[in-house]
DNA sequence: AGGGTGAGTAAGTGATTACTCACCTTGCTC
DNA sequence: GAGCAAGGTGAGTAATCACTTACTCACCCT
């Protein structure tokens, strides 16, 4: 329909949008009236195409590998999610609706409440290992996001309306009070700290966990808090002592 | 022909492996005996197709969009170009190769070189301002190897054995050095102190790049100061002053 | 027993796609 | 200006793919 949709267009339209006209509607139709046998068929194919979706991308996947990976025949696919297309938003649109939601952001917001007070270090720190174990469970799913985000600027479009800004949220009052209240440096602006963190934990959750092979970790918790704490190390006020 | 290249496969025999059977040899006929006018036909064809590919990904690619983003007819592409895999081969194995050789390493190897004996800081700072222009240079080739790759294994295998160890070759003697005279504090292996920078650097690059609007620098080369700035300011000696 | 229903699929179908082939055009040589 | 070669292409073609159709089967309810 709409080809751009405005800055703060509701998730599910904007996904919406992107499926092929006309149909667009069936594709909300949720699995609220299943009886628990078609949930189970449909979970299991939703799982397939995730697993063939996020090994060869979108356009290299065939349906009928899908079927073959769910056990089941390409008819019975197309039975429950009219189009190949519906089925990857089928797959997407919960993360992307967590991601969007406050959900997504609630485990950070509990640490913050939790850590009022307490150093940066520690709160950064738990931060970033939540994250990581948020990561490590939906690995495939963030994956294929994030390649198929890249082909989809729509996609993308979502993606820097609504996380970004969630993140940034809650992120650079924490930078901003530990600024203020003589805890780091304040020669340096909230939101270039808050950028800088998430470069940190960008990469790290990138290289460890898509090449981890290469990056090998000897233990993934610990290495964060070292990589946390050489982080903040770098925030110290000049000349102050260390804490 | 073989699927699990030794460790140390030359780049090219991998790459010519992942061909079709049997037409693995033409793929190597380079650009060598061409008159001028072939020669430039191939590149707009090359160029058209990185251009392409790189927007929809080499599955989502039609050869006839290439072929009209190219100013020409199918038929010349296949003239020049026995398959589609062969033409994007044909893209991406400069760059492996390039990356796998010292060329890749070779402006690290001379910043490294002119720095002997300046501050670790300053080596860093030059080193991540030179990947940057490299990145800038190439966006959309790098870009594309790196989807790709996320869907080919061999690729994959081909840039953990040989960037990987490059890239560590250089900089760890470079931290182990620091570490030892007293530069940076020497409580953390060199190892580690590589895979942090990189994590910067990774994500400095991913995430500034390719997603440019969202995390828009106000200047690039100067962020980059002040991110090794920050990074190496985490590394300095416990009780030590600051230089 | 039999009719109705929900779940599933084998066997297509039309559209699309990578790739081919027979032929055209242009410009050069003699 | 005939002959030729190099460069280029319109019009296919076989294969593949997403999607459909027309059917079967198992199980329930009466």
């Amino acid at each position: 329909m709409n080809k751009k949709p405005g800055k703060e267009a509701p998730l599910a339209e904007v996904l919406l949008s992107m499926l092929p006209e006309g149909v667009a509607a069936a594709a909300a139709a949720a699995s609220e009236g299943d009886s628990p046998a078609v949930r189970q068929r449909k979970q299991e194919i939703l799982e397939a195409s995730l697993r063939v979706f996020s090994r060869k991308g979108f356009d290299g996947s065939r349906t009928r590998e899908i079927a073959q990976e769910a056990g089941t025949s390409e008819a019975t696919i197309f039975k429950y999610f009219p189009t190949k297309r519906h089925l990857m938003f089928a797959i997407i649109e919960p993360l992307v609706e967590t991601i969007g939601r406050p959900l997504f952001m609630r485990p950070v917001e509990k640490i913050l409440e939790s850590q009022k007070g307490r150093p940066l270090e520690e709160t950064l720190t738990l931060i970033m290992i939540d994250r990581w174990r948020i990561l490590s469970k939906n690995e495939r799913l963030i994956f294929l996001l994030y390649t198929e985000a890249s082909r989809n600027p729509e996609l993308i479009e979502v993606m820097k309306g609504i996380v970004i800004p969630q993140v940034l949220r809650y992120l650079e009052p924490l930078f901003a009070e530990a600024s203020a209240s003589g805890e780091i440096r304040s020669d340096l602006s909230p939101r270039f700290l808050t950028r800088s963190f998430l470069f940190q934990v960008f990469g790290f959750l990138a290289l460890v966990r898509f090449h981890s092979e290469t990056f090998a970790l000897d233990e993934a918790e610990r290495d964060i808090t070292a990589t946390v704490s050489l982080f903040v190390r770098g925030l110290a006020p000049r000349e102050g002592e260390f804490k």
